[in-house]
DNA sequence: GCCAACGTTGGC
DNA sequence: GCCAACGTTGGC
């Protein structure tokens, strides 16, 4: 899962209560149906920060409760406010709640993921690239593991 | 700050 | 339902 560290940081997950947080203010329906759809409960999650000066996974999570209705899209003061939403009474988008496992000793940043024969190959690598949720395999997600030690 | 890539919107 | 225009993302 993608963040912005100016937005929501990794350390701003670890520093929330029990380090968890809703993951709220998705707004693409690829990434949106991948919560709704795809994770579950216990599922592992490799934190990424983008938009800084050498973006990197920073850290580990998990999922602790499914997709539910992402009440910022109703807020007219949220940033994620959504206007069809509204107008339709309630929510489009949805959210998952991650908890926050433990930071990576060493970010893998996108410099060294670039040299490497499995994480270059990674979707967050990919061109064009802009969904904020990706799935991850079980290579890549060992790989990243052992780069980040 | 630039700009390529992509998603969404809305006129037709 | 097409597609041009527009807005956003995110690496660089």
């Amino acid at each position: 899962m993608k963040t912005e560290p100016d937005t929501f940081s990794f350390d701003d997950l670890m520093n929330a209560p029990q380090h968890i947080t809703s993951w709220e203010g998705v707004r693409n329906y690829q990434a949106r149906n991948m919560m709704r759809d795809a994770m579950k409960i216990g599922d592992q999650v490799l934190i990424y920060h983008s938009r800084i000066p050498d973006p990197a996974i920073v850290g580990t999570a998990e999922v602790v409760h499914e997709a539910h209705p992402d009440p910022t899209a109703l807020d007219p003061k949220s940033p994620y406010f959504d206007e069809k939403s509204k107008k339709a009474g309630a929510s489009r988008w949805c959210m998952v709640d991650i908890q926050g496992q433990k930071a990576l000793p060493h970010p893998v940043t996108r410099t060294i993921m670039k040299d490497h024969p499995i994480l270059s190959r990674m979707k967050v690598m990919q061109k064009g690239m802009r969904l904020s949720i990706m799935p991850v395999s079980q290579n890549e997600w060992e790989a990243v593991l052992k780069a980040g030690k």
